[in-house]
DNA sequence: GATGAATGAGTTTTCATTCAT
DNA sequence: GATGAATGAAAACTCATTCAT
């Protein structure tokens, strides 16, 4: 019995942890991290500021762990959906649709995602720039492999280079999910995505 | 020689003006909007700080309007890239083409225009967000028509729905730019517009 | 001893408030309201600036608050004076002696409340003007009430209107302690409170 | 004709510094000496900043002159009521009468008056302050010679001190003054000088 | 002599962070 | 271990005043 008693607490710190992530997530992503104060986090968390300052070093480090560990969630959704399948069509497929849907369940984290990947922060925070810029590295990687897999295996012909193709299909996708988290009921993200492979894979065709 | 006194009068608070912008588009673009002081702008540009206030009526103002100047200037030359030609695949050719030119002569601009357009400014200035995105939202619609306008008079056979393939281009354009202002050295932005337009017109195929 | 607890935090609370309050009354007083800044105040009251924000929303309110309750106090030594006795001329005595002695104990809260109904402050701080003003107003109907009792009463004969008597005998000590207030030495304040009576009872007899 | 041309000089600029009094004294009366700006001023005035500053050494040295301007004007009127009539009473009844007469006619300097005579400019300029109070002073003699004179001639029988007298007289009529200027229409100042003479004539008699 | 552009000291206010209880 | 009162550095902005043209 002894012995649950220390996981328990690890258990409840967790979770205290993870409501002030929550608290601090919807703050920033609502108002921007230099509208946010310590003070509020700490309210809507319903915690002291003193507790706050236990569990985050600073303001600072606060958004990192958040942006890590949300950024975390995020690509091991999008990873598993293009390692679900075998066939890399598939896999695109998968992973077109997959991401639509991360991205309707977490608004709140990916306009903080977009805002620290395609933005604003600058050097803000340095070191957190890097990593979620490393992630999204290996990422393109991941998807780069795709795209090589299915020319190599001649599951569709790729004549321009598979780590463009990987460059260009997260750049349509971004651009898409960039104006459906800006307004959604004007420019929904496509449902079938067939819609967004296509221009991919036949969007234009040299007479 | 007396009729030019008045207009060297305007010149002359024009000329300070641009100065005042200058240094504050370099240290936004460096350190973001909430990391710049009104005092730094001062300073960096040469005057005392009530004369910034002179001429801008308080920091948010000063912001907006250096963003919507460099966007008006951002804007009129990728137009004029995409009129200057009568041959679709020519427009895009050299619209690829001088965005990459404008981006490499305006770093810093575009810094601050990414972190604007696609990013991290929440409702911080909600008026300055809705002009910039307005003028990209018809930025779209003149690459709408280049496509509709191929593909009406037979210049390529487009798949999809034109104004898709605006939001992609814009997207892969995007991509690629982005990565290149983040590491130019590590990923350059392609000097032959053919390589990223060849990612639409025969970037994949399926079998 | 443990239901003492709570109790002692709200009286220490208070008592923080009251240094702070005194410290911007001595100061108020001496200088004037826009000749003292809002570090003077701590400084003098011996808290971090922020401390006084805590208390205070800002300037004006801490403004405010002050001359409210002074403002209250002393109108409630006053009316204390009218009411205790039955004799109405006993009440005018008992006043006239009580506002002297009123305004030597409370010397810089009786400058900064000259300055607010006599005074300067125009439209700087409207709702409190009209909320001291609205106090004095009830005063003198309370004076006035003493007057049209102690004719009602054949205790004295009122020639004149009991409110303008009111607004007379308040005229009088008015002008007598500005006076005092100015110069004590030169201009003290009558002991014998007869003597101001007088000047209402006895002054002046046409032939 | 030369001497009459720096005359005319000397006429044009008393013209304009007059301009610059008129200004500065109705913003001044509308919203208070700090919250009125040097600037604010010499747009009124339809002067140039420099031009307000060759008139006046500073914003304290405009307040100052105007003040004793406006003083000067005033007293020397109410001076002249006392003076014209033979009999004491015709005086004072001249008095009450002229001072409410000055009153409507000056509203905007009389409100700075009280602000500076009865109020919150404390130490804000110490030197006006005493050159104001100065005349004062002098005018309260003026009205002591006439109660003393009154009593010596058996005009009227005074039983209180002449001075004490002249005190209380001015006291009620500020009384009623400050009144009207904070209200007109609620506190009308008594057409009929009898009305205000009244109260120290036979306000109250004892039974 | 008039002008008004330029100056910068000084003010209010906020908020991340600490530490005694 | 949690709390939240206290701190004070730092930022935006104003405005009296000067002085080159």
């Amino acid at each position: 019995m002894e012995e649950t008693k220390l996981p328990r607490r690890e258990r409840e710190k967790e979770r205290q942890r993870q409501e002030m992530l929550e608290a601090a997530l919807s703050l920033f992503s609502e108002k921007g991290y230099h509208n946010v104060t310590m003070h509020e986090i700490a309210g809507k968390a319903e915690f002291a500021i003193g507790t706050l300052y236990k569990f985050f070093k600073n303001k600072e480090d606060l958004y990192r762990e958040l942006m890590l560990e949300k950024s975390g969630e995020f690509h091991a959704e999008v990873r598993k959906a293009i390692e679900e399948h075998e066939d890399e069509v598939e896999k695109l497929r998968n992973y077109v649709k997959t991401i639509g849907e991360v991205f309707r369940a977490h608004v709140p984290a990916i306009r903080l995602y977009f805002s620290e990947t395609h933005g604003a922060s600058f050097n803000l925070m340095a070191g957190l720039d890097s990593e979620l810029r490393k992630r999204h590295e290996e990422f393109l990687q991941n998807l780069t492999s795709v795209f090589a897999g299915g020319i190599r295996k001649n599951r569709f012909k790729g004549i321009s280079d598979p780590y463009y193709l990987a460059i260009s299909l997260d750049g349509i996708i971004s651009a898409f999910l960039f104006r459906w988290i800006e307004a959604p009921d004007l420019h929904p993200y496509p449902e079938d995505p067939e819609t967004i492979l296509n221009i991919l894979f036949k969007g234009l065709v040299d007479r």
